[in-house]
DNA sequence: ATTAGCACTCATATTTAACGAGTGCTAATC
DNA sequence: GATTAGCACTCGTTAAATATGAGTGCTAAT
């Protein structure tokens, strides 16, 4: 268990360390307002620190440095989560309010801005569109052979692909397909519409069977597509100011991890946490992002469940001021009106 | 004007430091097979060379490296332009066939493998949607007050935006506006929609006008918005391979530039060349540029004229091996068929 | 017109020395 | 018993000193 004085040298340790990036001495820290004791006094306390594992040396001669369970420990006791500023939190809703309208759109002003309330970058995860509910399908024919298969959902998304036909398609035919599958489907979750096509198609029948099949198999294979779930990076330039990116060995992973969208997506819809979550350095098990923190949460726009976004900093980030503006930029996402 | 010898020369130190980015000196030559004089004699016309500005040295005891006169010389006279190789164009077009169907798709893919051949970064732009005609036009009601505006060419190019309305619109008179919209508008270039709806509206004499112009109103702000052409970068990580992108102070602005996707699509799109063109160094006047040489083509996909594709490398870049590659794509692509 | 020879230049690498922030331990002090 | 002053020691950082060698320009010989 820590002592009084050691919980608030920790403190100062990693308050220091954030914001200098330079490893912390016993004599810059009794030379601080708030710590009145000698430098040997603190020498003695950060010896038991470093026994717990809390803090480290890069080496014989140079101060402390925290360690990822001190981060650890930090984030776990001495930050709080849910301290909502009513004021900031407005100023926030009315920063996205401005923009509004397009969901997409507000996503990406989302992630920007809480990239510039931090200086670090974020990446916001859209709607994962298999929620959504068909609320329409159309295919449009561009020409005999070609036509444009439209997928609208009841949150207002839309997916398109263009489809060729093997033969000519009657305009009527076309128009029958259409009608009977939005009679059928209205209302199915994307991610079970390739499913129920199958379905509808094997109850068919009707004359022209085959030229049906073909049809509603060419607009299955479009409902069933690598879903696009709508991915946005926010501030990537932010990371060129972080000393510990000064170097090309530190910098060159975390760019070309962070540009490869699928994998990002990949792995921010494996994060299982509904609530603000705080993964500190090789937690993240990811080796591009070893020194780096990530700040999750899933978010929520005018109440509805929609989707994930994240900050990513050093190890060394900024864990109060990053949670806080995660947690007040949720909120505001959560009162932001969609129609208006 | 150049002796033969001194072209011989010019040749020799261009394609060595294209492939070692170290300034070449006179004796490194007068050893290589090709070129059998003392390292004197080179000595003597590289000061020549050096006079008439086509190379430079970093300084007085290094070998020379070219200036971009010297690159500039270079390309317009010892690079051939329009070699095709048939087998070679026929292996790029048969690994493009492969994806084919969805033109974004084909081009991200010419894209890639345009990277893949050469170990430059690529910028692709889709068609420019202005050109397309209008194939249809739609409005999908999601609930009392929301919509989506669809906007679909005749090559299968697709635009949305959700719209709120100001007050509930009754079903019927959507469908009315959409067929009227459609009747007068189909084939008109999106370039001019914006300006055609305005138009359409002032010639309404109807009942409920209000509300008409209201919704239409709505469609024409989809119509002009930001057109979203499409843009794809391809091996962008190549870049950190480069030696002389070993350095934050070269790397950063040129992913800081190549990261603004909107700024980047304009430059494409005001570059005014339809062939094969080669842009050196500075030429380009853009500042995160300043290394960088360019290589541009306006491509066709199945004959149409569709975008522009770009190849992004340092000064020191392989521009025959480069122009090379860029021309078969470009034949590749005019080749390929988009349906089947 | 070429080429061998040579003195000279200058970026880069290597070595050496000085510096100083910070530590751990011991003994004095409160 | 907890705190602090004092001091020897460590070790990364910086700066100066030195060596290296690739490459040049010029001159004189071929």
């Amino acid at each position: 268990m820590l002592t009084e004085r050691q919980l608030l040298i920790l403190r100062a340790i990693i308050d220091d360390y954030i914001q200098t990036a330079q490893p912390v001495g016993s004599r810059t820290l009794s030379k601080r307002g708030d710590l009145s004791f000698s430098s040997a006094t603190i020498r003695n306390d950060m010896a038991d620190l470093e026994d717990m594992g809390l803090i480290e040396k890069p080496h014989t001669s140079a101060g402390r440095i925290p360690s990822e369970v001190g981060y650890r420990y930090y984030v776990d006791h001495l930050v709080e989560k849910k301290i909502i500023d009513e004021r900031e939190t407005y100023r926030l809703g009315e920063h996205l309010r401005a923009s509004a309208q397009e969901s997409a759109v507000l996503i990406r002003q989302a992630a920007d801005l809480l990239s510039d309330l931090t200086n670090y970058t974020t990446v916001a995860l859209g709607p994962n569109s298999q929620m959504n509910r068909l609320a329409r399908i159309d295919l449009m024919p561009l020409d005999e052979r070609r036509g444009v298969v439209l997928i609208v959902t009841d949150q207002g998304h839309v997916e398109h692909r263009t489809v060729v036909f093997e033969s000519p398609m009657a305009p009527d035919m076309v128009e029958e397909t259409i009608r009977f599958l939005n009679d059928r489907l209205k209302g199915t979750p994307l991610g079970q519409l390739k499913f129920r096509i199958g379905e509808e198609i094997s109850k068919l029948q009707l004359a022209h069977q085959e030229q049906y099949e073909n049809m509603m198999q060419l607009i299955q294979s479009t409902a069933g597509l690598h879903h696009p779930t709508s991915l946005y990076l926010g501030g990537k330039k932010n990371i060129f100011n972080q000393p510990e990116f000064q170097s090309l060995d530190t910098l060159r992973p975390f760019l070309e991890w962070i540009d490869e969208q699928e994998r990002l997506t990949d792995w921010l819809e494996s994060l299982p946490n509904r609530e603000i979550y705080v993964s500190i350095g090789s937690e993240n098990g990811i080796v591009a992002l070893q020194n780096c923190s990530v700040i999750t949460s899933d978010y929520t726009l005018d109440g509805k469940t929609f989707g994930t976004i994240a900050m990513i900093g050093p190890t060394r980030m900024d864990y109060r001021h990053g949670v806080q503006m995660m947690g007040q930029l949720i909120e505001a996402l959560r009162r932001t009106k969609l129609e208006e």
